[in-house]
DNA sequence: ATGTTATCGAACACATTGTTCAGTATGATT
DNA sequence: AATCATACTGAACAATGTGTTCGATAACAT
């Protein structure tokens, strides 16, 4: 990809998601974009269709290399120590979100666009999906319902965590999420 | 309250809820609220700042009405019959709203904005509070924590059963409710 | 019958979106 | 270094939506 492209997208990037921490998304207009971005108009649009084409972009960029990191952190930890903790991808999702890398956290406590909230929950829901033997207990229950319910508890605990000042650590509130779910 | 300013307000209730039926709410412009409800555009705006207030307007009625009126029936029953039933105001709540009076499930389930899951969400938050002896097997957690969790778990079995048809009956959704939470 | 108040409807300023296009700068290729 | 392709610029543009204003008209309450 030619630099002025990278270097573009990244100006677009940046400045969408420093605006998506200082307002929710729905307030923010093209215009701020392209100002806080330092390009022309045209160049914008050249990249993205719309506001919702860069929101999608965003989201695939930030929740696959969330749930990559998370999946892969958990098979190296596995592999390395031999650990077979069963919370232990869900663990590691909550470090690593607690970090808050590239503010997805302040992206999903905010009362952002749902678009942001549907994009989030479709990662996890393959994340749960490959950690059901973990959920054996909800086994009276549709399988497609648990799983959807898993998922809404997880986005609720993380919700809860960031509302309250994410003052638990990352074991606790793993810890809150097993016992919830 | 005038006449004239009851039927106006009612003539925006009504196209209001209709687009919102047909289209999510941010697609809805006010020049098309005031077409279907055949009113002036200055009247409109003598009657809501915005299209945001008219929301929380429409939400205010409706969530009032839908959990008092289950409240209601709740103690009704109990003084009639003697009936004890643990989750008989949950049970009413899923029977009320699978009538789907005044399209409420209809907008619930829709992609529409976030107030209106907020507004909803203060409703059965007081209505959880108000039931917290049910959930006493929660009690390991921090109380706000599990409030939420179970307003969440709500919300997200009444979107599961919209989305699927809506084909299990308000008890067996009753069921599967209180089995998850 | 009278005074009050809601509605009308059209016009208004303003903001935002998404497009267009000629001109300029930067990149890749030989 | 010369050349070609292509990305960016910036201003102008039409189209759409928002929220306000105001004089005229109709409906209401008493």
């Amino acid at each position: 990809m030619d630099r002025r492209q990278r270097k573009t997208r990244e100006a677009i990037f940046s400045a969408f998601t420093n605006l998506l921490s200082q307002m929710e998304y729905s307030k923010i207009t093209v215009g701020q974009i392209i100002s806080y971005a330092d390009i022309g108009r045209a160049t914008f649009y050249a990249h993205f269709e719309t506001k919702d084409f860069l929101l999608k972009a965003l989201c695939e960029e930030l929740f696959c290399h969330v749930f990559d990191a998370a999946a892969a952190e958990d098979t190296k930890h596995k592999h390395i120590f031999q650990c077979q903790a069963p919370d232990s991808v869900f663990l590691h999702l909550f470090q690593h979100l607690s970090k808050n890398d590239n503010n997805i956290l302040t992206l999903l406590s905010g009362q952002n666009n749902e678009l942001f909230l549907r994009y989030f929950r479709e990662g996890l829901t393959l994340l749960v999906k490959n950690q059901r033997s973990l959920f054996a207990s909800k086994n009276n229950l549709p399988e497609d319902f648990w799983i959807d319910h898993i998922v809404s508890t997880f986005v609720q605990t993380l919700k809860w965590w960031v509302t309250n000042g994410t003052k638990e650590s990352p074991e606790t509130i793993t810890e809150y999420f097993f016992l919830a779910v």
